[in-house]
DNA sequence: TTTCTAATTAATAATGATTACGATTTACCT
DNA sequence: AGGTAAATCGTAATCATTATTAATTAGAAA
């Protein structure tokens, strides 16, 4: 997900186009880590010294909502970050120190088999945490 | 985890045996479902009003840390349940109706292979979210 | 370009989960 | 039974998140 795409879906849903949403945007587009609300809010502030946490929620719903970003939780605070481009299912390895991910190609519910008969499946979280090469 | 194995190791590790924390123990003995610190707390004050957040959060980090209570983040809150009685390593399905949970006897990390070289994988998370049979 | 209106934002308060703290009580060792 | 460290109580503080209301602004229409 880039910039473009992320605001040709916002538009297509009626949204407006506003510099802090752009701004919240820029920092996704260039940071590849996942970032909390108040990582977002103590860098928007930097710019925008009056910008508060409802505005950051409320965008980071809304993009949420629109699939423009993902979202985790991360020892107890929500994380996001930018839609992978990866048009195929994937999952993530989480470096717990810079907060790098990188993308894991296989998914464990091929493996499931009929292992929940009768199960109604919702949906699922696989997440590996560590260390990258860089940070190890 | 039964009870007898819960106090056995709170005992090796020199905590004191008392009435709260055993309650707090049966409670977790006789629900296979995840609790959050609030579910309990309404539990246990029908027996001891005074009965203290502090009180039970300290002993549910103190179970934890030991092993006898095993422990998830559910839609924001943190959910507790007695650690599964199996001996090799596993993953849950959890109804989101009745918390209710079913052991997976598959892991992810198996079918992993040389995906992440160079990587220093400290923990993993994999969890299946749905309706059990009895709630669909 | 000006005007209008709904969307967006600011400022701040409220909420809910979790943690912290000083005072009191209790388990358990001798 | 007495001493002591652990455990608990009562309550306040903290932190992330959500809600509220008034002011501002983007984008459409005149």
């Amino acid at each position: 997900m880039n910039l473009t795409n992320a605001w040709n879906i916002l538009k297509e849903n009626g949204f407006k186009e506003t510099s802090k949403r752009n701004q919240i945007l820029e920092l996704f587009a260039n940071d590849e880590r996942y970032l909390t609300a108040r990582d977002l809010l103590d860098v928007m502030q930097k710019d925008y010294p009056s910008m508060s946490y409802d505005t950051v929620y409320r965008n980071l719903a809304t993009f949420v909502s629109l699939g423009i970003l993902e979202e985790t939780e991360l020892s107890g605070e929500r994380h996001f970050r930018m839609q992978c481009e990866s048009d195929h299912h994937h999952h993530h390895f989480i470096c717990m120190d810079c907060g790098k991910i990188k993308e894991i190609p296989v998914c464990p519910m091929d493996m499931l088999g009929a292992a929940l008969p009768a199960y109604e499946i919702a949906n699922h979280k696989f997440e590996i945490y560590g260390k990258c090469p860089e940070c190890k």
